[in-house]
DNA sequence: CGTGAGATTGAAGTAATTCAAGACTAGTGG
DNA sequence: CCACTAGTCTTGAATTACTTCAATCTCACG
């Protein structure tokens, strides 16, 4: 039998901030009734390589998913936060290593079962799509925010988007946690642990922000970080015709 | 018209580079029927933001896929050639703008009736999620570039990249044509045009690779540019227990 | 053969990195 | 409880990589 009451707190105080709630509603019964596993801080909960046999939940903490170059650098291709799902657009084996930043609870779904589960049912397979397809929506976003925003760009759509994952954009004041180290910052952001603290200083000296110790940030002027990020998310589209751009003919 | 030697027969000749051979011939006896489009260089196929009506696969030519942001910077998410498809990944509207780089021919399918004949075949739906997953992985790929590599190192990337997408490294010598201008390069690898240049001619006087005209680099010394890639693509996994890395605790 | 867009190269400027020193903070042991 | 310690964070100074500005070159096409 399934659980008679959701969980205490985590599932009905996380899951609104996180897409439909008819969507919500859908995915968590999936993982609801399935047991939670334990991971400490620094515990890796699945490495880059390793056969993707599951898909996980969490209910609660915070990972990084990162790669590791030949040379030793790392470059964090996103964290996943309470109520997100991963590995979920991982097929055959990992692409990345999954890593707890803080202690975390997470539910386990082997995509065998998954995959059974969806075989005749079209509503799942659109919610799962949907997933993926927000997930690539985030790899281009951010693909965007690497190759043409400067150091200080990147940290205000860090903290923005930051924000808006976690439903804190939608109470005043903005006040953020951020679990991950600075360094794990700079790794995301494409930048050093020194460009990521000098910008965040430079930030809280202009007023954008207010920094309380070294995992909280609160966002004093939103919408002057959402224009220094470039208005990436909430933009509307460029207009067709007022275009700066000449494209270039061929032949060059 | 340009291309007509290179694409003697499009689909026999470019699709083995693509996928496996089953998978090809599935997906593109999905667009065989279909009757063909034609762009002329520099036009547009469609805009950020349009309603994401069809998926498209590209007979000849290349496309870029860039989106504009709001002062007027011009990201290039990535492009696409000969036998590739396009806007799969795209739920409700699109979320770049796809121009012709070179003339180009495409067929388009209607994403209703895409849905349509995937309803109750798993076995295509399958294959339409393995190009979803592709493309994260492609996205992520470029991340880890953005984010990480050095701006020769992101060239060396992507020519070597460019030269596995179009099955260049399947035969001596390693011939790759670059039909974009060297702008549209430097907004994908988020540097200047210049730079691009400079590292250009570097790669050149280094003997790593020989330039024919603008749009034709040969490559010379593959291992070694492969090595400068940071080898992010035909890297074995890194070792789970050589990690150099020390993974910060919480709390910090 | 002339023309113009694109490409290349050089020189100066700037943003971010690297190197280095010190400050803060959480956890430890007296 | 308090000092001690180790890891993290922050700031400054010097350096580097990339950009910007500017001039020249190349090539496809008329």
């Amino acid at each position: 039998m399934y659980t008679s009451h959701l969980l205490p707190s985590a599932s009905s105080a996380t899951f609104p901030a996180f897409g439909l709630s008819s969507e919500a509603l859908t995915l968590e019964s999936l993982f609801a009734s399935l047991p939670v596993d334990k991971f400490a801080a620094g515990e890796g909960v699945f490495w880059e390589g390793d056969a993707a046999s599951d898909i996980f939940q969490i209910a609660e903490g915070c990972l990084r998913l990162y790669r590791i170059l030949p040379d030793g650098r790392r470059a964090i291709i996103g964290f996943r936060f309470a109520g997100e799902m991963l590995g979920l657009s991982c097929e055959g084996t990992y692409c990345y290593t999954a890593e707890a930043v803080t202690p975390i609870r997470l539910r386990r779904l082997s995509r065998a079962r998954l995959r059974a589960m969806s075989e005749g049912d079209g509503q799942l397979q659109s919610l799962l799509l949907a997933k993926v397809f927000e997930e690539i929506r985030a790899a281009q976003q951010h693909i965007v925010v690497l190759g043409q925003l400067g150091a200080e760009e990147r940290a205000a759509h860090f903290l923005v988007s930051a924000a808006r994952r976690t439903g804190a954009d939608r109470k005043r004041p903005v006040v953020i946690e951020l679990p991950m180290t600075r360094q794990d910052i700079a790794d995301y952001l494409g930048l050093t642990i020194e460009t990521v603290c000098r910008v965040m200083s430079k930030l809280k000296r202009d007023g954008l922000v207010t920094l309380e110790g070294r995992h909280r940030v609160i966002l004093v002027r939103v919408a002057d970080l959402q224009q220094l990020a470039g208005e990436l998310d909430s933009a509307e589209p460029w207009e067709r015709q007022a275009s700066p751009w000449c494209p270039p003919q061929w032949p060059h």
